[in-house]
RNA sequence: GGUGAGGUGGGUGAGUGGCUUAAACCAUCAGUUUGCUAAACUGACGUACCGCAAGGUACCGAGGGUUCGAAUCCCUCCCUCACCGCCA
């Protein structure tokens, strides 16, 4: 959530930034917020008094009664009970008030960083590099992926819909051994890169889930087990941001770099027609994910040290590919500024998005109270980024759309020797 | 799933209703002393909120309750450990 010093510092700036979403009401929606802050001041201040006041009264009583003076105690009881109603009267409505503040602040996203354009939805993002220079022309007999899946059956929708449902797939044989040296490549060159590796939890508790803003605005994107109340990640960013969910960390220990592989389940609830055609998109995929905790100082330089390895990762695999700045109507909830890596599509003839790369300034952090200690001692808030380096799926069918021939699927070369084989037939 | 024992600051650990404003020790930091290191001594040493400040309030796994007053008593839940059962 948005830090409130934040929206008290430079109200007229946060209301601009928020206006970026397209949010009409955003000044109303600060106001708000500034206003039961204050209130929420007020009452503490007020409640503080009183509890002082029982506090000494009830040290006052302990010593009556060691003196014998039982009656005088027993007066100064009566005066305590009567001190208690009008605390409890405080904190009646200062609970009111933090669940108010509390409910404007979850309903507020992040107020987007200032190089974020305005704009309604994704037709308003701006396109920031382009680099096609590996090719994006088509031949006439180019087949899309899901046809190639099917003609060298190296992965089977009819068959994971058997086992499971729609949007479940089976991978085989050579498709089962791409998508594993892809996984393999992507982690390590995460790993060379200088994170941690990770294998976290496929599976978090409801606080995880609201530490990283899954819930309460993605409630129903998450497979969720009742018996046990705990959630499906989504994306491994879940698990690897909060493992410092609650902690203050050392200022000179940061940054804080982590990768993981881990398959993501998502319900999609409500998506249909061809974008959800072979693996455009799916209830499982496999992903590698990169966390990163920043000190607030340099975050963005974080942010750009993720493009950057994304590029080359994008490269390497000699897939083109362009970089889009998410305008204000397209930015996620919980972001301050995010750059999606879009991979082209030879066959299907569009841009397919397999990354996003994300900084959340303060947002998760503030949610998480995840800390760092500064040069005076005091505690600060961190900065949180992640970005997908990168989601498998729509790699893969980049790979087999662009590299086909009528007889084979050759592979590039930077992936063989994680595979172990040159091509697909 | 069953039985039992537990959960106190960075760590160990005392604390069964008011002398707790959470002792003591260890660790850490600063200072003094000192060829260096070490030792010794002195001091500092949790988090959050309110307040210009002085200061105040809350927090002893979490949430309720009893009481003038709760780390301490009561209730519910969570977690950890051990053993048993099941099991890759």
């Amino acid at each position: 959530m948005v830090e409130v010093r934040i929206l008290r510092e430079n109200t007229p700036k946060a209301i601009t930034a928020l206006e970026k979403r397209g949010i009409e009401t955003a000044e109303q929606m600060i106001r708000e917020v500034i206003e039961l802050d204050d209130q929420r001041k007020e009452l503490q201040s007020k409640t503080d008094a009183l509890l002082q006041k029982v506090n000494e009264q009830s040290r006052a009583i302990g010593d009556l009664y060691k003196q014998g003076m039982t009656s005088e105690a027993n007066e100064a009881k009566e005066l305590v009970r009567q001190w208690k109603v009008d605390i409890t009267a405080f904190q009646e409505e200062m609970d009111a008030v933090m669940s108010n503040l509390e409910h404007a602040l979850l309903a507020m996203p992040n107020l987007p960083h200032d190089s974020v354009p305005a704009g309604q939805d994704e037709s308003d993002n701006e396109v920031v590099e382009l680099h096609d220079h590996f090719g994006t022309d088509s031949e006439d007999w180019y087949k899309p992926h899901w046809e190639l899946m099917e003609k060298y059956d190296i992965v089977d929708l009819a068959l994971g819909a058997k086992i499971t449902g729609s949007g479940f797939p089976v991978y085989k044989g050579q498709g089962a051994r791409l998508q594993r040296g892809l996984i393999q490549f992507f982690l390590n060159e995460a790993v060379s890169a200088g994170c941690l590796e990770v294998i976290p939890p496929y599976v978090v508790n409801a606080d995880s889930a609201r530490g990283t803003g899954q819930l309460p605005d993605k409630d129903g994107q998450m497979y969720y087990v009742q018996k046990d109340d705990l959630y499906l990640i989504p994306t491994s960013e879940v698990p690897l941001t909060n493992m410092f969910r609650n902690e203050i960390l050392e200022a000179a220990k940061l940054p804080f770099k982590l990768t993981a592989y881990s398959p993501c389940f998502r319900r999609e609830a409500g998506s249909y027609g061809a974008d959800v055609k072979g693996l455009n998109r799916l209830h499982q995929f496999d992903k590698v994910e990169m966390v990163v905790i920043s000190h607030p100082e340099n975050s963005y330089e974080m942010l750009d040290w993720m493009v950057n390895h994304t590029k080359k990762l994008l490269e390497k695999l000699e897939l083109p590919y362009r970089v889009v700045r998410l305008c204000g109507g397209d930015l996620g909830f919980t972001s301050a500024l995010t750059y999606d890596f879009e991979v082209y599509s030879v066959a299907q003839k569009r841009w397919l998005e397999v990354s996003s790369v994300s900084n959340f300034e303060t947002y998760q952090s503030n949610r998480m109270k995840m800390r760092y200690r500064n040069d005076e001692g005091k505690t600060e808030l961190v900065h949180t980024l992640n970005g997908s380096v990168l989601a498998l799926p729509r790699i893969m069918a980049a790979i087999l759309e662009k590299n086909q021939t009528k007889t084979q699927i050759d592979l590039p070369e930077v992936i063989k020797p994680y595979v172990g084989f040159d091509c697909i037939k």
